[in-house]
DNA sequence: GAGGATTTATGATTTTTGTCATTGATATTA
DNA sequence: TAATATCAATGACAAAAATCATAAATCCTC
């Protein structure tokens, strides 16, 4: 990643303008801007950390811990659409238009978070152009997985989905080859199907040796399995 | 919508400069170098005019005619994520990002299409920061429209699903209250469903009075039964 | 560590939706 | 206008996945 341009010193806030790469692309005047426009607040798991229909008032970075991205549906069945990265700028789709969230973000672990107001953020946006195209990166890939997922949800079956959800969340969220702190509920969340369901499967990969379940943790132990199961599904 | 602030007169262009809102955001000298980065294209009914995997070098405006646009997804099922609307600036998420297209456009109608270079456009994107907004705007009420495409296609049933879809193309693609040009096949890959269920639940809807279908067009008799469908779903 | 709540697991059953096979209708074009 | 596609419609059947009921395990809290 790059490297960092200045060294900011971040008076209050611990991690996030120091690790946050998008921040080495501002200057010292845009980085006290935003530092001024800034609030840390703690989450304790399961917190809701913004909800779907509030106004957007702050971009949140979470640089402990981290959250699930969901839309809340009709029947109050939620749908999962990613897990957070360290140091997302996590505002969403509302940011450029309507400064409501359309999603709603959930602390998944205990976390540590920066509330940057929304007007400071997208003043910076404006005034630097090479952070506007590294946020508008940012922004266009997590767009890209959910069209993805939109194709995977509704085109492969049950083995597909959570073949996918497990590679995704091998690759993204948690550490090496051990995917933690995610519930057979957020498995169905994220796989559009019943947390039976999401039982079943899970028991038939451990049937095939693709995983095993240590305390609620899976275990990947066929990477190349999945990547079959979720290819075929 | 937007009062235009200059009459720009377009030499070759016989619409699009003249018609689409956000180009009355631009001056003189900022049009005239979009003009020089233009070509017209001729598509008839079916022909594909940006196709998914491919480099995305121009931004697509359909100044007569509409299209869809879809993914194409495992096994040859495609899914449709939407029509275009008049002088939309077709691009995608690709523009932001990796310059590629992550989707595919199809001619639904014969079309007359403007292409504009891609460079041309993000320098004026870069240059002129109403304009930014404004398609930044438009860039994420379409990104919303598929969240919530994600949210109806995993939790409704497929008679929820055919009448959002119905109500999505009357609000949307074509005239009032008779929908044209949409194939079963379409509508399947609309409401990701098999074009024989397609047939079964349009069935069950003319019986219920909410729709009826003449000529391979489908009329609104029922909006509020179908916005109950749509909402019970 | 006991009690209660929550989460996980499993089997039986029903519902939903897709697949397959076939027929009829509508366009397109030679 | 016949020939040949393509698209629409229908019914029988199979598969996929959800629902329901119930039991077991795990996690919290007192």
């Amino acid at each position: 990643m790059a490297e960092f341009k200045n060294n900011y010193k971040c008076l209050e806030c611990k991690h996030c303008f120091k690790k946050s790469p998008l921040f080495s692309l501002l200057n010292k005047s845009e980085l006290d801007n935003l530092n001024n426009a800034r609030t840390e607040v703690n989450f304790k798991k399961g917190e809701i950390i913004y909800k779907q229909g509030t106004p957007l008032t702050h971009i949140v970075i979470l640089h402990t811990g981290f959250g699930k991205v969901y839309i809340e549906g009709s029947k109050g069945r939620n749908l999962i659409l990613t897990y957070t990265k360290k140091y997302d700028l996590n505002g969403g789709v509302g940011v450029f238009m309507d400064l409501r969230h359309h999603s709603s973000l959930m602390a998944v672990t205990d976390c540590e978070a920066c509330f940057i107001e929304i007007n400071a953020f997208k003043s910076v946006l404006r005034s630097n152009h090479d952070f506007l195209d590294a946020y508008m990166v940012e922004f266009s890939e997590r767009v890209l997985h959910t069209y993805q997922q939109l194709s995977i949800l509704t085109q492969k079956n049950m083995e597909g989905r959570m073949a996918e959800s497990i590679l995704y969340l091998n690759d993204h969220a948690i550490s090496n080859g051990t995917i933690k702190n995610v519930s057979k509920q957020d498995l169905a969340e994220l796989t559009a199907m019943t947390k039976e369901s999401v039982i079943r499967v899970l028991k038939e990969f451990k049937i095939d040796g693709l995983i095993e379940i240590v305390e609620q943790n899976i275990n990947i132990l066929d990477k190349k399995g999945l990547e079959q199961v979720a290819y075929y599904g």
